[in-house]
DNA sequence: CCGAATCCTACATGATACTG
DNA sequence: CAGTATCATGTAGGATTCGG
């Protein structure tokens, strides 16, 4: 089981200072870290939670989760398009009403989050 | 399904200033959210994932991950064992030998990792 | 061999005010 | 409504050195 993630281990660092001076700036490799820091970042787990009951709209999150901020939302949501797990669709009417909706590797990850949420209680 | 994790949501913050000021000082009460932040923490898998395969040393895993430093490992290693994913027994000879070992728990862990590494690649 | 102690940088998160 | 911009702060991660 081990030698399954080996090859991405020998990388650990990546980014070599991009423009300016001796940044870090670490990005893992491994897609299983990779994942597990994604969706441990604050409100990742409640959003995609909520949005596998309905779809949602931005403020309509933002009520439901009493103490988020915009910019923290904007980001998750962002990540959450980013990389497939919602869709977002937006009309052009005014004032314009944009929603978020869960694709179906979001709700593969949210069943994932469910077995999750059983074992650890 | 969205209303298991709703009791969780209403606290978002915790921690009140203990002792000086105004810190916000954030701990989830969310389990999910909270096991995700901890294994998604750098190194953590990778660590896990080593360990299902044997048991190690604190000097034989900083061997197999190259660019951790000690100071990570050990606090890797501590939660492991606070959260009761690992078992550490220590030799009082000398010179001393630790040993760490995944427990069921641990194994849980890992068999979900494999799980999401399966899914993610 | 197994860590503990320091110091330092980057990033994650929040509060708040403002805009198309 | 649905965000963006700015500013401030705490926490995570890493480099390095030292001790039992």
């Amino acid at each position: 089981m081990a030698t399954e993630l080996s090859k991405w281990e020998e990388q650990g660092l990546r980014g070599e200072a991009v423009g300016t001076k001796q940044a870090p700036r670490h990005v893992s490799q491994c897609p299983v870290e990779d994942w597990l820091t994604f969706l441990g970042h604050r409100w990742s787990a409640l959003i995609l939670w909520r949005l596998s009951d309905r779809e949602f709209g931005f403020s309509e999150l933002m009520e439901t989760l009493p103490k988020i901020s915009p910019k923290v939302l904007t980001e998750r949501l962002e990540g959450f398009v980013e990389r497939g797990l919602v869709t977002r669709s937006s009309t052009s009417t005014f004032p314009r009403r944009t929603t978020y909706t869960l694709t179906d590797a979001g709700r593969e990850i949210t069943q994932m989050l469910s077995r999750l949420y059983e074992w650890a209680r």
